[in-house]
DNA sequence: ATGAAAGCGCTAACAA
DNA sequence: TTGTTAGCGCTTTCAT
């Protein structure tokens, strides 16, 4: 183990440049103001020295901290899967990679979690927030923007006053897979749907009922049976409408674990998929390519959104006086055996 | 949107409190030397005032940061699973949300993001690295402690000199499968192993061969098939070893995505699970519960791993000279249909 | 284009 | 037990 000696400074970059602190401070910051070879010199002496500005002094002056914080506030009950979130802050670190900011992760389950990040956040620990919410009621996205700290959140606020976001096409997604499912021949659609108080839930069944309704088809939009976005609710759900409606031949799960469960329940029945009933999921957890039959399903592009996110909250930072941006963006339909 | 007004400092809660800064600073840092008279009036008025201190300004003159940084060091093709890296993440912020340091996260791929990433720490910007690497090769964890910064990894490294970490049983693990099988009777045991140049991969072979030899089976301890940890490798893995070793009657993947490959391949050869052909996998992508049939897997404290990285990273800080220690956490059979 | 100087908010000797 | 003082390394007027 090496003893950590101690970092170079702008001072002693200065002495070795020839130069003031003054004058290195403006080319590390990129000043245009300075003769090319003070300029020269002073990398130079940068290289040698192998010198890196102290964060801490330098935020200490300039009030910024050059840090962006991920919040992921759960609900007890995790209702988005791991690769979700972890595909998410992939795109985040990609779009941060290019940049000086660091990312600091917090995730907040319950109320003295969420009210120590709040602190967090509302004493200029960071520049700016990401933030992933999954409740449906969440007091943080107001809290955060009341506090005057630049936000983006990751989906639409349902009820939502004015903010960032971004989020994937739901109704447009749910409305694929349901034009998919009449295109190859079904017609009596039934939907396993996600929770009424996220938008996730109402904006899937809100493009299945879009969707088929557009196709003249009045009765699939009543053939609605609500679960929570995990596997059991999914089975649940779906024995409930194959008792109810025992015809169908089609079901649209807003969440891929709720196909899944769909999946048994027809197995169950004894019903074969993709034969007698079709199954199309929205992809949430990414599990489509391990069930069997392998799940049809509606891929949101989750790393990208991530990436959005971190340059609509740079923006923001930049001109935290302009209008939100809501960035919606497209989904895609992949086709496996289960439909 | 409200305006960010300025924090109170040290210096306004001295004032309203009426004594000096100095302090002031012994009461937030829980110094003892201070009369109680003057401690409440002091916590009186950081209360008042909604006093936090500025990180800046005590990172600048303690030259500590309070910040640990997870680094997950990527191959290109990415082989552990997001949830398995999202569980690590919960339990490492667990451990970490009684504290008052911040984690920072950083992905690096390829040799650019981690020469940044290396550049980072060697910085100062750092009190502490968690390092989950995915090469069995790698710099990184000799370069960090060369640099004189405390580190602690996930998983064992294979070239290691003498480094902290904290890895699951996977030698106990891959042991307790094959007892598994052999008490419930199978006698022609196969293994998919992991890669010879990753400690999971390694420790999980030798387990498995400890155990069959322990059970004076050696014919077992040669049917063996490398994987690279994907679903792909262990159908093919498996198909070789059908073909290989026709009569085998139970197989043991280091992974459970090659244990749903082993499943894959069983079927597409006509061989039922459970009853022609057992299969127990090592959980490593939360995948079990999802399988058809559900997995029998060994299953990893992943989230207890997150958090005894951190206990462990936090005593190295206290205590940068003592011994390297090595944390083999327990790991527990899950029995479900597959075995 | 450059330098001198002030000061960001805090901790840590040192003195009292 | 308390206060005084001297910086930590940097950016940023303000002169020059």
């Amino acid at each position: 183990m090496v003893a950590q000696r101690r970092a170079p400074t702008l001072e002693e970059v200065a002495e070795l440049a020839g130069v003031s602190r003054a004058t290195v401070s403006r080319v590390v910051n990129g000043s245009s103001r300075v003769s090319p070879e003070a300029q020269a010199a002073v990398n130079a002496a940068i290289a040698q020295l192998g010198y890196v500005p102290n964060r801490a002094a330098r935020s200490l002056v300039t009030r910024r901290t050059d840090t962006l914080v991920l919040i992921v506030h759960e609900r007890p009950d995790t209702v988005f899967s791991d690769p979700f979130f972890a595909s998410v802050l992939r795109g985040v670190n990609q779009a941060l990679s290019p940049t000086d900011l660091q990312l600091v992760l917090l995730q907040a389950q319950g109320e003295a979690q969420r009210d120590r990040a709040l602190r967090y956040v509302g004493n200029g620990h960071v520049d700016g927030v990401l933030l992933i919410s999954l409740h449906g009621d969440d007091i943080m996205p107001t809290a955060i923007s009341a506090a005057g700290v630049p936000l983006v959140m990751a989906g639409r606020l349902l009820t939502g006053g004015p903010l960032d976001y971004v989020d994937a096409d739901n109704v447009g997604g749910a409305r694929d897979a349901v034009r998919y499912l009449i295109a190859a021949g079904r017609r009596r659609l039934a939907t396993v749907a996600g929770p009424g108080d996220m938008s996730v839930g109402v904006d899937r069944l809100r493009g299945y009922r879009e969707a088929v309704r557009e196709a003249g088809d009045q009765a699939s939009a009543g053939r609605v049976a609500v679960g929570d976005f995990t596997e059991e609710s999914g089975r649940r759900a779906t024995t409930q409408l194959l008792a109810d409606h025992p015809d169908l031949d089609a079901v649209f799960a807003a969440s891929d674990l709720m196909a899944l469960g769909a999946l048994r329940a027809l197995r169950e029945a004894g019903r074969r998929v993709p034969e007698d009933v079709a199954v199309v999921g929205f992809d949430d957890a990414a599990l489509a390519a391990y069930a069997d039959p392998p799940l049809t399903t509606i891929r949101q592009p989750v790393e990208l959104m991530g990436q959005e996110m971190v340059r609509l909250l740079l923006a923001r930072i930049a001109d935290p006086y302009a209008d939100p941006t809501e960035v919606v963006l497209p989904t895609e339909l992949v086709v496996r055996a289960s439909a």
